[in-house]
DNA sequence: ACAAAAGTGTTCTTGATACACCCATGG
DNA sequence: CCATGGGTGTATCAAGAACACTTTTGT
């Protein structure tokens, strides 16, 4: 049998049996001041009331889940038309019980947003810009360090882990730290965005060679420069480049006694 | 809004919406004669009548998308509790429009499945097994090679090539390729795996180092050995180890003039 | 003058590559 | 004794790690 011939049901009649509703979580990951935050909205109903919970919604009847999740982080966030937004799929949960009003499979997503990393660390302007919609849910759309985080509604721990050892995986073979960063960004800015999400530091010397040695990761922008902590040298601006995957790849430090 | 709060329906009626049909589809591989293979079936009905597809099933009301994934794998294949099967989510595909009957959210899994490779080419008994069944739709469940195959049914040659591609990535950094080979197997076999799937030749005493440097992959079975080709010395046999990751990761040869 | 941050150079060590070569078995 | 496949040794080269050092700015 194939996707939808066979062992049940025959005729297709669309409503012969129980029902499945189709949802999106989003993990949604910026760095701000060298901290890695995620987008989260606090419950007003039961089940799950007042804790915290990924972002998320029904997928439409015409519309696929990739669709449905840029419908939910526009309508949730505010935030449409984000230059640089990363979204990528990042696995389906589907036990059975993970909601306990009726069943639910959802595919997650993960988002990657752009927020200058630790450069003047502004008074949350962006903050306010994603809380426009006085609506029901978004009205309490915020974003929390990803460190510390009390238990959330559902199985949204677990996806955040899995989001966020997605992501520090991704940054080691591919091109994917970028979509942290604005769309002129100097390398210790880049840098910092291994260093959070990896919670390593890591050499200065030694990450430019290589960020510079690998073709179309990152491109120059000729004779641009900022200061980014006040003092010291301006950093050469760079806008991030064509290639999508690192060749070697930038492995993470001192994996040696790493579980495996 | 979370898993199933918000957007659309509040007061959870289960009939009150357009449903979901929530399937899996399974590819899955095995490595025979030195050539990868893969297990479909043959259509009996439109639409896609007589195209092959990619095993699968809906996922029943109390069931998760793994365990609906393990149960059609076992019905359609006659495989149940195969030692050292390997199956693992792929990601999951949602287009409107890719079943014509109706709404279609199909979690996709990719399976391994050990074959004794290239040892003695044995007449297809194990192909016979798969084949227990006189049921509808598993009665056309065959092996059949992964390079040449025609256009298959819905978006399968999609999920298809999404999870050759994935098994092949695996390969680089995971000790994946254990799933491959039977309990007890040769380096030569093991390297059998890498190059059937990635389309190279590796140097053999390269690849004997760079596996027995890597602690946890394979554990030497001391004192046995087994002929591989009916000639030459015999090979020591190994066992998969307890591994899971590759540090540092065994790096496809020739990257330099690939795609990014 | 000093602190802070960017950027350059150099050495050391590790791991990958490309071979040449030896060993054991069947025909 | 030769073909075939397993296994060892070694020289060469590229990449990563560690760290000293220079440059440019603000205070």
């Amino acid at each position: 049998m194939t996707s939808a011939a066979g062992t049940a049901p025959e005729g297709y009649d669309k409503h012969a049996f129980e029902p499945f509703a189709v949802t999106v979580d989003l993990a949604v990951f910026t760095i701000r001041a060298a901290v890695l935050q995620v987008l989260l909205i606090q419950r007003g109903q039961e089940p799950y009331a007042d804790r915290w919970a990924l972002p998320g919604g029904f997928v439409l009847p015409d519309e696929s889940a990739e669709t449905a999740a840029r419908r939910e982080l526009a309508e949730e966030t505010g935030l449409s038309d984000v230059p640089g937004l990363h979204l990528e799929q990042l696995r389906t949960y589907s036990e059975p019980d993970r909601d306990p009003r009726m069943r639910v499979v959802s595919v997650a997503y993960t988002a990657l947003l752009p927020d200058a990393p630790s450069d003047s660390v502004r008074g949350d302007s962006h903050l306010a810009s994603l809380e426009p919609h006085g609506g029901s849910d978004a009205a309490h759309a915020q974003w929390l360090p990803y460190d510390g985080l009390g238990p959330l509604a559902f199985d949204h721990d677990r996806i955040l882990v899995d989001a966020h050892e997605r992501v520090g995986a991704k940054l080691e073979y591919t091109c994917l730290a970028t979509a942290f960063c604005p769309p002129e960004f100097t390398l210790g800015e880049l840098q910092q965005v291994y260093e959070t999400v990896w919670g390593t530091v890591l050499d200065r010397p030694n990450f430019r060679r290589k960020v510079l040695a690998t073709p179309g990761f990152v491109e120059p922008i000729p004779g641009a420069a900022r200061l980014t902590g006040g003092r010291g040298k301006p950093a050469a601006l760079y806008r991030a480049g064509t290639a999508a995957t690192l060749h070697p790849p930038l492995l993470r430090p001192s994996r040696e006694g790493r579980p495996v």
